[in-house]
DNA sequence: AAATTGATTATTGTCAACAATCTGCGATCG
DNA sequence: CGATCGCAGATTGTTGACAATAATCAATTT
């Protein structure tokens, strides 16, 4: 569907240093929330747990802390990072404008198979939203995202969205922010991919933002649920 | 006039480990062209340099490539970037979305001393254009713009844009970039401006889009010209 | 003469040890 | 009784050494 070239795992050692392949499984454990956020990270268990040396570690360390995943305290060690709704509502302004850029693109570029595969796990966010599967919309939510990103057909927009997202993911309250309105929130994605059918481009890109602004006045509303009790 | 606290040399080394000062460091030697783009980077030269020993080199050179200044080859070590036209095309698509957003900010939020700032740069920009001071004018280009995305008021953007705007200074042909129209390019700066004096959101933001539109015009023409002699 | 092989050298990848700093807790003193 | 000081223990910061890999270049072979 998304049709990368999977490399074989020999591959990967071969062409990923020990530090690369660290950074990708810390990276895992902080966004699955296995190193909660906000949490101390240890060099050395983590070295224990990777059967390497610290050295490794700290590489893989540094790259998270440049693309801020986590915090870094001299002589304290590293943090995962959490993120304030200020700090989401900034990401949100960043990302209201390139949902707009890869509405767009997208209207202009995707095949008609890749709308297909849009289409596809939009029917499955749907059977979630019906047995009220929040989880498994969140998930299938931001692999529609990523293929968005990714049909857009600019990598460096790729790289410089998921990263954004990534931060979002850092958000205390993740989890509880789709508790709402989900339904909605697929309806919107319907509306997108009309106009990628009708390569509107124009307004593929305004509804493509007009969903990044009703997502963070989701994220608003959860906010303030979560504040009130 | 940026009016940011400038920590001491002491708050420097006491709050930030070795990695971070030696990436700075690297960074700077990296846009400041001595380290040649395409260039192998030896660790042990660059330890020898700083004084310190690999390690720290390693490290920041991980942050680095996170950032996207170097690239790294397994048992081959790192080497600077170098940037196609497709990609610098790529940077741009993301940089005019970012201006679009940063002139509708910075109309909506600077204060009148910070305008004030913008217009003085844009006057100091006009003396280098009447003497064909390309690499002055270059500098205080950089130097408006990046005012420009700090009085938009959003860290993140300020961040992300930064982040794009280094990526274009790894472009080949940087330098001849300004080649031709920066007496234009100028007289759009000072548009701009009026439209944040004018409070005008909106505008501000077309003409700052617009601006970035034309800067990726240059780029071409420069590199058309480049590619045929 | 061109290509291939093999040894030499340089460079990176990884590690384990040491030094510096912080944390937590108990003893001491006001 | 509360606060401060100082002492373990743990953790990070940094280093130098060793192993693995790649680049270089001369010798050999076809």
């Amino acid at each position: 569907m998304a049709q990368v070239a999977v490399p074989t795992v020999l591959q990967l050692v071969q062409s990923n240093s020990l530090p690369a392949l660290v950074q990708v499984e810390i990276e895992q454990l902080i966004l699955r929330g296995e190193l909660a956020i906000g949490q101390h990270v240890n060099e050395s268990e983590l070295a224990g747990r990777f059967g390497t040396s610290r050295g490794p570690i700290r590489e893989a360390l540094r790259a998270l802390e440049e693309s801020r995943l986590v915090r870094s305290e001299k002589n304290r060690g590293v943090f995962v990072r959490e993120i304030s709704v200020a700090e989401a509502d900034e990401i949100y302004d960043i990302r209201e404008a390139l949902d707009q850029l890869i509405g767009q693109r997208v209207a202009e570029r995707a095949t008609s198979e890749q709308l297909r595969g849009l289409k596809a796990v939009v029917a499955e966010m749907d059977v979630t939203v019906r047995v009220q599967d929040v989880k498994g919309y969140h998930a299938l939510n931001l692999k529609f995202h990523d293929m968005l990103v990714d049909f857009a057909g600019n990598s460096r927009l790729t790289e410089s969205y998921r990263l954004l997202t990534k931060g979002l993911l850092l958000f205390r309250l993740r989890g509880l922010q789709d508790g709402g309105g989900f339904a909605v929130s697929n309806t919107e994605h319907k509306a997108v991919i009309e106009a990628f059918a009708a390569r509107d481009s124009a307004k593929a890109g305004r509804l493509l933002r007009q969903h990044a602004v009703a997502s963070r006045a989701r994220m608003h509303k959860a906010a303030a649920a979560a504040a009130a009790q």
